[in-house]
DNA sequence: GACAAAAAAGACCGATCGGTCTTAAATAGC
DNA sequence: GCTATTTAAGACCGATCGGTCTTTTTTGTC
């Protein structure tokens, strides 16, 4: 890898956090060049352009958090248990430990849904990126004989996705993890009544 | 009620919108004189700074929401349908009817939590407004032998305020009504099992 | 309708914005 | 190690930002 491509990678990974506290408009390129320590020479060589350089950010984000969630399901062997573990994860996204900022899919989507349409697509794609890991495990729970045969993955995921995302939104607004836990606590108690065979 | 006073009230008017869709930071000055039709002078002759315009606008918004609610609410008679209705208005909080841009309490947690601790408090208090109309209800419906003994209005307040919030978020993503009417169907299910003596 | 007070206008300010361009330094292929 | 190319620096640009201040206009009172 050159060490522009280098560069470019360091560029993202250090402006990934920054843009999803602070916000992709609203952060000025100024923040970029201190937590990059490049000048603006340095950063227009790599992006064309702010816009650019966000999208590239968001994706990386959206990323980060797609192979956290999915290290963290790893943990068990049965999608029923894949799927509270991944609910728990949500934890460590809302405290920051995965992005500064929560979750860039919530964050971003508030953000660009008015006022920055290029972004909304990739936000789209990353909100179906979540989704679809929700779905996935529901449906394999179904199909596999551990979830009762009415669970409805395509609508259950939306459900349990609003309520993880608005979780998330109230935990980092009342600078408290609890918010979060009781909604989890609830969609674990969901996933107590569809699940078949747990002792 | 002087002339001041009238004018004051209009740039509040006017602007919530306008914050409330493309952010309070990211909103300049000059779209607010563009919507009121005041000019600079105008302007801070009523407000100190943009940032006391933003609070003053995010607190009118809330109180439009809530309004908006407790109007909604009001077509039933018993706790229980109330809540129904409560659940069923957000859909009018996302599609923008009731303030532009959708839900604020929302719109402002995301954009505050990291970078506007002032507004952040006024969140707090406005999330709080919404979460303690949707426990009341449960709270009475439970007292009055509407709802099983075991339903915990706090928690599960939190849990329906989140979900909704969430639905809300997906729904504008989307710019399609069907990810929070998905989310609205699993929350009536869920009052489905808590009521009592429905036909 | 005179006159004091409130309201609005609009020129003006320094700071900062995103972005460009020329120049210099680091890198890579031979 | 010479050289072409890439990478980074940093001065510079016009536009726009939030906010101030003086002046003009409108309002309310007697």
């Amino acid at each position: 890898m050159s060490k522009g491509d280098q560069t470019r990678r360091r560029i993202v990974e250090k402006t990934g956090g920054l843009f999803n506290r602070f916000g992709y408009r609203a952060t000025p390129m100024s923040a970029v060049m201190r937590v990059t320590g490049l000048k603006k020479g340095g950063l227009y060589n790599h992006f064309r352009s702010k816009k650019e350089l966000a999208l590239a950010t968001f994706r990386f984000n959206v990323s980060t958090v797609s192979t956290f969630l999915d290290g963290a399901a790893a943990g068990a062997a049965d999608p029923v248990g894949q799927l509270r573990l991944l609910l728990a994860a949500s934890l460590g996204i809302a405290a920051g430990d995965v992005v500064p900022g929560g979750c860039p899919v919530l964050n971003a989507a508030v953000e660009s849904d008015d006022a920055f349409p290029a972004l909304r697509r990739e936000v789209v794609v990353g909100a179906e990126n979540l989704r679809g890991k929700i779905s996935t495990l529901l449906r394999r729970a179904r199909d596999s004989g551990r979830a009762r045969r009415d669970t409805d993955p395509e609508n259950l995921s939306v459900f349990f996705l609003a309520s993880i995302e608005g979780g998330i939104m109230l935990s980092k607004l009342h600078g408290a993890s609890l918010p979060l836990k009781t909604v989890l606590e609830s969609l674990n108690r969901m996933i107590d009544s569809i699940e078949i065979g747990a002792e």
